[in-house]
DNA sequence: TTGAAAGCGGTACCAT
DNA sequence: ATGGTACCGCTTTCAA
């Protein structure tokens, strides 16, 4: 049996045109019942499989979207793919992803490499190292809509998918007030570094000043070495701090190994909230409160959009959505007693 | 200024020929230095971009390779991945990446998916519901070759690139009996589940036999809570084992919670060793002893094999290339001083 | 309802 | 070294 069937192999051996080959294939409306029943199973039988790029290339449609990532090895990222993948899977589209490793120059490679591919469209997450937006707008322009997600930029004329970072710190500190911490420092990311540090700082400013608290923040790169670091310090102080809410679960984990260190009892003496809900806060002891960044959320999110606007472009409306964080309380920052 | 140039734009704008054109921008031989630099030079200013479809249609190769995987969503499968695209990108191919949610109909899906966009080639780790290899020989037979990546099956008539499940647990445990540990008990996982846990439980074995040692095994799904259950066991025991080798590290985590809610300190009484490197392992405290499994040079070397045998597919020999897991020893297995 | 034929954007063969 | 052109497999008018 041959293997590889086309169109014109099917109408030739059932001796009509391989238009109406096409169209049973596709349940065009204007074919007899007939027809269709036998073409579609004479397909069926000796295993047709539709040439995807020859029919992208006639329609000029491909059902290819392409992601571009700073990387997927990150926990935030993989399951933004997630997201990604099962939406545009339950819509008959495929995707191909590529990673920038916060690279600007291999973003725009891998950018040409999708449009090359015949994507129908592109999510972006940009890299850091991206200078501004006059780059997306461009490919935009020239045909490849462009969506972005969790990393946006701030551009009305480009749609975008994100967390707001504002509130999920200012729940977070707000929950660490409630449960009567009352010296709580900030672990804040360096200014020079994205936007979303100065949210999450923003949103503890707030959170404390409502409930006419002193701030105290402290600014660093965040890593685990950094948390020891800063822990150190404060335990230093002479009048010592009671919580730290953590612009980073790294930098919270780096001050848990460090109050422990000490004896002292992180929750009932000390709170400790991170940022991120990285899959290590749940394992740790005593188990770390966190932000979970809706990552799955966002991208299917982000994907609906995109093909949305792909189905009616003129009828699509650019906007940004704000998708808002979840707190995961754990044993970290518990200090009352749970009434149950 | 025209948007999207073909090479007829280009060529019709030179008065040349197409086939000069795409001669031309691909570096044939053939073809005038001044026509290359003049064509090359104009294209760039007009911002050309090649038709990835159009091109692979015509020449047959797309450049694509489609890559299947239970999910991507676990450490070990994003790692995969990492080392599958740098070497994709490296030589020129993009990766178009699928997840089964470990579904055989799902994992049927995608791979019709992949070979109707034209995939050169696909990488797979089946998923754990595919009865047995004959879909995929199939597929092979068909035209689309197809290798295995992590999880393999074994037949010698498909490349496969693994690890070495059975020496990854006789390192761990020689590395527990050097330590001194005599009473080492292995945390296996049920028997239905895939061989790679029959070969783990298989090194723990004969690391065990050649020490002289008495072999103690319990088996379980390997889960946190499974891991809690072993170790209050192995503790109400009269007579107390003094280390474990856990086939996951999810279960060596619960034995360690155990273990320090009874104030039993892990490394000097009590060694533990995990399996999988997951990242947490690095975090928990004391940090988790565990076996690497090279993830990414699995997938580097998947992928460099099947791109060579794309290149000349007459000259490849197929095999099956094992990878040796690396130990990565930590202060939870570590009893003795170390000598600087 | 069905057929014929042009064409998507490249590539590659056959000429010259 | 360059040009002309058929063709990859499908979609989409236009015609019947």
């Amino acid at each position: 049996m041959k293997v590889n069937y086309t169109i014109h192999d099917i109408a030739k051996e059932l001796r009509i045109a391989p238009s109406t080959v096409s169209r049973a294939l596709k349940d065009h409306p204007r074919i007899s019942e007939k027809t269709r029943k036998e073409i579609q199973q004479f397909a069926k039988k000796v295993n047709y499989k539709q040439n995807a790029l020859a029919s992208a290339l006639r329609s000029g449609k491909s059902g290819f979207i392409g992601v571009c990532l700073p990387s997927i090895n990150r926990n935030f990222f993989a399951n933004l793919t997630k997201g990604i993948e099962e939406v545009a899977n339950k819509r008959g589209n495929s995707i191909i992803i590529t990673q920038s490793n916060e690279s600007f120059e291999l973003e725009k490679k891998n950018i040409d490499t999708l449009i090359r591919a015949g994507v129908d469209g592109i999510l972006i997450s940009v890299s850091k190292g991206a200078p501004d937006n006059s780059f997306y707008k461009e490919i935009f322009s020239q045909g490849t809509p462009i969506f972005f997600l969790d990393r946006t930029i701030n551009d009305s004329g480009i749609n975008q998918t994100g967390i707001d970072d504002f509130s999920g710190a200012y729940l977070a500190t707000q929950h660490l007030i409630s449960q009567g911490y009352k010296k709580i420092v900030h672990f804040a990311g360096t200014n020079n570094v994205a936007i979303l540090y100065k949210e999450r700082l923003r949103g503890y400013t707030q959170a404390m000043g409502e409930a006419g608290l002193k701030e105290d923040v402290i600014f660093s790169n965040l890593q685990l070495q950094d948390g020891k670091d800063h822990m150190i310090e404060l335990l230093n102080r002479p009048e010592r701090p009671d919580a730290v809410f953590s612009a980073s679960d790294y930098a919270a984990l780096g001050a848990m190994s460090v109050l422990k260190e000490n004896g002292i009892k992180i929750g009932k003496e000390f709170g400790l909230f991170g940022f991120a809900n990285e899959p290590f806060t749940e394992f740790v002891d005593p188990p770390l409160s966190t932000v979970d960044q809706k990552a799955k959320n966002i991208g299917e999110h982000a994907m609906s959009s995109l093909l949305t606007y792909l189905d009616s472009p003129n009828d699509y409306i650019f906007g940004k959505t704000i998708l808002t964080p979840e707190i995961i309380i754990r044993s970290s920052s518990i200090r009352k007693k749970i009434l149950l």
